[in-house]
DNA sequence: CTAATGACCATTA
DNA sequence: ATAATGGCCATTA
């Protein structure tokens, strides 16, 4: 594993249950702003279940892509209590990091 | 080394 | 509202 991958997995791990954080803030927290597509290439190889990698939505509060396609993924979000209506996940579900 | 590829982002049409 | 565009960056071929 690229240390890369490392840092974004790390990140992601701290959103909690029925939260959701952004490929952005993500980029921002591991010290690398501009790598938001990155992350999300890094998540996209994601197999680990530990690696909550399905919290992690776009910037616009859309529900960005998933492997195993958006249907999926935005069926786990409300499992965990993720709102999400017209495609837009609710501002109260985002995670901040501070 | 170069070129292509995305689970992105912001702007513009 | 959607579509296209240019930019960004780690990874892979």
């Amino acid at each position: 594993m690229s240390p890369f991958q490392e840092a974004v997995y790390a990140v992601c791990r701290r959103i909690p249950r029925g939260k959701v954080s952004t490929y952005s803030d993500i980029a921002r927290v591991i010290g690398k702003p501009r790598a938001f597509r990155a992350v999300g290439n890094a998540l996209n190889r994601n197999r680990s279940k530990s690696v909550p990698c399905h919290r992690v939505v776009r910037s616009d509060r859309g529900t960005g892509g998933f492997a195993r396609g958006r249907k999926a993924k935005m069926a786990l979000l409300r499992k965990e209590g993720v709102n999400i209506t017209r495609g837009k996940v609710s501002e109260s579900c985002f995670f901040r990091f501070v």
